[in-house]
DNA sequence: CTGAAAGCGCTAACAC
DNA sequence: GTGTTAGCGCTTTCAG
């Protein structure tokens, strides 16, 4: 393919632990041997071999993003912001998608381990502690965004109180009803067991913990994953103005599309609200009610949380990235 | 970290030249020989180690998927579909995203050929000869995807024909004055030159092809980043009802919401087409009139093609995946 | 300051 | 069938 180090030093006269030096920065050589090796490497467009400094090193400069999902825009733009900051850090970011198939999941985390990677920023879709007994084998640093896996280092925003807030802001709104929304993921692959909800339960804790302390107010979970069904029947026969907290934006869009389709209007007819604050929203509709989760901070902090890490330093188990709520058009 | 096979070696009283031969099917081993070491491979848990197996063998077993941009659902998508083909055929995929930066498009193919992916699927985002020639002094298989680059084989839809249909598919419907908005893409970064612009190029010129065999009606083209506004003054002061072929669905989106805050009202005063069919149209009202690229097809093809590269087949310069259009209604 | 040599872990060619 | 050996290209240690 290209030049090595064993052509550089033929050609220069000297040895490869001189090439090297010159290379890498590294102190013990003769300014003008150096400036004549660089002079050679230049010429000849050298490149260095990074699987064979992996191996020789022990280390690849890189990382990797295990998403269970990239069409979702939210891990789309985390991805992207992942990458710059690694970038910036010297890494280089494999991005690798699981596209919520847990046999999937391992077999990449796997195979990233087996290519070495420093380090792995994981949006876990497995949950148990088997699993977390697996991931600890790779011996890899790792952290998760979102989801969380017990003994292992995460960031993500602070659910329960996201979800908190969002309901006082719904009920501050005026309903007096409320229905949390958070249907099943639908999960491929069987090994590891049941999916990782980690992220919706803390919402739903979240959502009750507000509704407990206002007894006044009437609630529902559904949980299910024809939830649009519910909430027309509920809307089209309850007695009640209804508001419907989304545990992701998605859903939100979703119910904003079925209500339109039988001609009930948002928010006149019944509330929205959503999660995550997609950035496609710009685009829907009315103009989605949602709560926004920092993306710019949760993915540079997961860079900075993993390069923590990466160099022997200790982390704390839980980070909150701040949230707040942006108002729309839906409530 | 895990075990190697020369420990395996050790522990079963072979060499590991025999190990080798257990691990990879190789023939030549007696097949007690071969259960034995089968064994004490699983009861250790050894994993391969794909970078000393890279260095040692010249091949990765992975591919690298170079995009410029992650949040648009279309490369999403197709990374997804681009990934699950590869792991079909045994390769890993590493996705790696440039962000419209030509300089991190240059540092980014540099890298992944450094770390010796088999084979490179690109959108690219430059272009010109040095950037081709730059391209082929990487010296590992690559084809283009969407954008194409002359002398480097390439897949994506006729474009020129794909504008050409849906133009005539605007004055189907009765428009006597189309507008084509191809606005530049934002760019960053100066290494190489100008973008690559080539599928608007083409969408463009199937347009006009279109628009000269038509002299009896009336057409633009908008090319600058405030289409929006010269979008909004045709309406407002122009007296013929016009249609807007848009050279993206992300044009179109901005369009319609656009004319929606102006009170204009899609199809009534003014028609908008899009192209590439993202999925998340779905979620969009009214429901854009829009072409569908079949990603599936151009996904799992660029794999084939990529594939039958590396073996060293040779592929056509121009493979085209089929088109149709989505109507919907906002004609 | 520079060179020589060993080694990262796996693979492949060649002996036995 | 199995073992031995010599790499892949870079890094690092130890002499000199």
């Amino acid at each position: 393919m290209s030049i090595t180090t064993k052509e550089i030093a033929r050609i220069c006269n000297v040895s490869r632990g001189t090439v090297d030096r010159a290379l890498n920065g590294r102190s013990g050589i003769n300014s003008e041997t150096r400036k004549r090796v660089l002079e050679i490497v230049r010429k000849y467009n050298y490149q260095p071999h990074l699987i064979a400094s992996t191996l020789s090193r022990g280390k690849s400069m890189s990382i990797g993003v295990v998403l269970f999902d990239l069409k979702n825009y939210y891990f789309a733009q985390l991805s992207n912001i992942i990458s710059l900051s690694a970038r910036n850090e010297g890494y280089f970011t494999y991005i690798a998608v699981t596209e919520k198939n847990m046999d999937a999941e391992r077999h990449i985390l796997s195979n990233l381990a087996s290519r070495r990677v420093d380090g792995l920023i994981l949006l876990p879709i497995i949950q148990g502690s088997e699993y977390v007994k697996y991931l600890k084998s790779l011996e890899i640093p790792l952290i998760t965004v979102g989801n969380h896996l017990p003994g292992i280092p995460g960031i993500s925003i602070n659910d329960v109180k996201a979800a908190y807030d969002s309901t006082a802001y719904i009920a501050g709104a005026g309903y007096k009803r409320i229905v949390f929304i958070c249907p099943p993921l639908r999960k491929k692959g069987a090994a590891g067991g049941r999916m990782n909800i980690k992220t919706q339960d803390l919402r739903s804790r979240g959502f009750i913990r507000y509704m407990k302390q206002h007894p006044d107010l009437r609630y529902d979970i559904f949980t299910r994953k024809d939830y649009t069904d519910s909430a027309l029947d509920l809307v089209q026969h309850g007695n009640i103005k209804t508001a419907f907290l989304c545990s992701s934006d998605v859903y939100a869009l979703e119910l904003i599309k079925c209500f339109r389709l039988k001609g009930i209007h948002v928010p006149q007819d019944a509330g929205i609200m959503g999660f995550d604050n997609l950035d496609i929203l710009t685009y829907i509709n009315p103009h989605l009610t949602t709560v926004s989760t920092s993306l710019e901070i949760v993915g540079k902090e997961s860079v900075n949380m993993l390069i923590r890490l990466m160099s022997g330093g200790s982390i704390p188990q839980n980070t909150y990235a701040p949230h707040s709520i942006c108002s729309g058009e839906t409530l």
